[in-house]
DNA sequence: GATGAATGAGCCTTCATTCAT
DNA sequence: TATGAATGAAGGCTCATTCAT
């Protein structure tokens, strides 16, 4: 597994040796932080350990098979502290989605929104813009990816929420693709579907890389995606 | 969702809501299988709607969100018969595995592995007889990749089993690519990540389309995947 | 252990090799009775077995650890055939009490009425008896000490039965020493509790061996016991 | 059985049959302790009504024929509450054995210890010491003995840690009796198996002081023990 | 702001028991 | 005579959630 994406999970502290009774906690913050002065500092500090630790946990484990504990344990609080700030498990990932919708997707679109040229130009644009930010900052980008994946087929707010998101992806996709079609600069004939197998081909990618780990070389494979995805896999005659 | 995904689970008796007198309980089994005189049909009738069941839940909840409960009651029995066929949620997954690497994957490196032809006959090949067969009985195929998502970074019998499916795949297709290369087939310089990339779009490509379900027609996303995988996105001067 | 406590229950086949579904078992009864010819021999044949079993798993575990497919597996039977011979798990217990009765407290008791002598002579033949039985077939004596201690505080038909037996041997015992008191041949004046502490040192010391295994020399135990309790620890002068 | 054993047990408030009106439930912690105040009291307390009542419980039932529901009923909490304090079942048991090597083990070692004078002195302190402690807080040693018993050959954590207590004891004994061979005290040849006898006469013993109960006087039973142990069941003459 | 205590629902698993064959 | 299939109740354990402090 890429190094980057267990920097926050692996940090547990693992419970001292089979005590008889399970004793009172020793508090431990200064791990990371040197001394959050004010109140606030205090909140955001805290807000920003449960979220990373969430996101770890969560794209490593899956949301289902992660427990609050774990969650607070690998953020060097406790559970009753996640109740404090976010509320629920359900509106803990609900707001990791925000996160992860404000830092990867909104940019991405908008990147691509910028880009002046043709059609091809923009999907290119698409993929590379996604891939560095997936390989620089993997968690949030394969948060929503793995958490897409784990509620499909269901009707509760994070659902709606992850169509939501998609949507406004495939939205943005299908327009590009429908004007590059009428400029001719696109072969396809169904833009639905091509603007799905783009995001197909992104996230499959994403997951993959997640998968192969350290046997796999990420930039490279999102060279070779992409170019491929341009032009084939036939050599160019 | 594709209609045939919920063939099985939509079944469910629904445990007849309070009857107010205790009189014979309606056998549930009668509801298809007419008559399972041997104990040997019995078995297999068993075992196959259990399999069943556990195939669609596992697909539209994943694993951890399934219980043994919803499956023994979609199949029409009680979570003790899981015990007695299979000897825990852990190995029942083991054995859809099972089923799923016989029934998909073996066939498919088969059919590829009989192709004559050029190593990109080969790779369209392999995305035709996938896409076509995950099309027709997606839940196998599906339960595979979902499962080697839900299961990442995990440590135990099913994470093994799916490493070892999936390299079988790899191996196969690195296999391919490296003799394409030789011959100046196939353009790319980096045999694993191309390998690595079909298994992305392949996957990516079974995820979107039990994603979006009634959205998208199967066959016209198939057509779009391998033609662009062949070809690129580009029209061909 | 004693080599001889673990006779039957180490023969148990241990499911080969997880395979993926519950196989159909293969019989197998030959082990150790060559062929069963008439019926009533494959019942006496059968009930043997399953008794040997329970004795063997209820010492070992006791009752409530030891399930009936346990005992079933290591008779190479099945539990049905528990029930078609004994009716229920609480009777087979009841069965083998009875069989422990007959074959160890009956023989004791008529032993010592036997002794023509004095009370301490037939208290002396009591130990010796009851040890002598005790480590030649220590199953039956060992199933009923553990058995009246694991159904301790009970009201159900096992603790009875268990009173019952007990409550022989507490009145033979006092029959004895009173006798012996009125004679001058024992020195306590307290003889229900001297019965108790009789049968305490016999089940005690039973129990220790059967503890202590292969640690420690039965028959060194049992003339250690016998010749303490007549004469004392201290050397007599 | 005698009434000390039943202190903590029969406290149990069986679940208010029933309420009609789904008022504010009672809150059961009131019953005993006046206010526990701070939360290190609460703990204390709660970790000890736990306690007591498994030490009750496992003493009257067994370890295995007692479960959690049963436990936490009789302290007046939840199942939860033992798995916060304890973490598994078997970690309660493992908690419970240490609580009584300590009150119980360990204050007889270093009694007998500090006895000054012959090995038969030592010995007779042994058994009065245990007794009289055995007999004001039954419990430990109960505890202790039963399941020493319940748990023979078996292989797991609370087997390996009953074995250790109990050597503790056996080397403590072995010691004592080897040097009081050496000065001509004791008149046994077979060190191990006198040590051996002693654990079975004191466990023995109170086994039957528990299983009698109300039928049998302690203290007499006590006293019968030791004396017949120092100078046999003859009359001295 | 954050914790430790406690709960209760639900999960996986075991097991005595029943029954048709 | 004995088995294999199936059940249902109960047990141990996990975990999201609540709450007083």
């Amino acid at each position: 597994m890429p190094a980057l994406l267990k920097a926050t999970a692996s940090k547990r502290p693992k419970a001292a040796a089979t005590p008889v009774v399970r004793g009172t906690k020793t508090k431990k913050r200064s791990s990371k932080s040197p001394k959050p002065a004010t109140n606030l500092e205090l909140r955001e500090d805290s807000i920003r350990r449960l979220s990373e630790a969430s996101f770890a946990l969560f794209v490593a484990k899956g949301y289902h098979a992660t427990s609050l504990d774990e969650i607070a344990r690998a953020a060097g609080l406790t559970k009753g502290s996640i109740y404090f700030y976010f509320n629920s498990k359900q509106r803990l990932l609900l707001g990791l989605l925000e996160d992860a919708r404000e830092a990867v997707v909104s940019p991405l679109l908008d990147h691509v929104h910028k880009i002046e040229g043709s059609a091809t130009d923009k999907i290119a644009g698409f993929f590379r813009f996604s891939s560095l930010n997936g390989i620089e900052q993997p968690q949030k980008l394969l948060c929503l990816i793995k958490t897409s994946i784990e509620f499909r087929d269901r009707d509760d707010a994070i659902s709606k929420r992850i169509v939501e998101i998609y949507d406004e992806i495939y939205s943005a996709l299908e327009t590009i693709l429908e004007a590059g079609k009428k400029r001719g600069e696109i072969a396809s004939t169904s833009t639905k579907e091509l603007a799905s197998m783009i995001v197909a081909t992104n996230d499959g990618m994403m997951l993959e890389w997640h998968r192969r780990g350290a046997n796999i070389d990420g930039r490279k494979l999102v060279r070779t995606v992409w170019t491929t995805f341009l032009h084939g896999i036939e050599p160019s005659n």
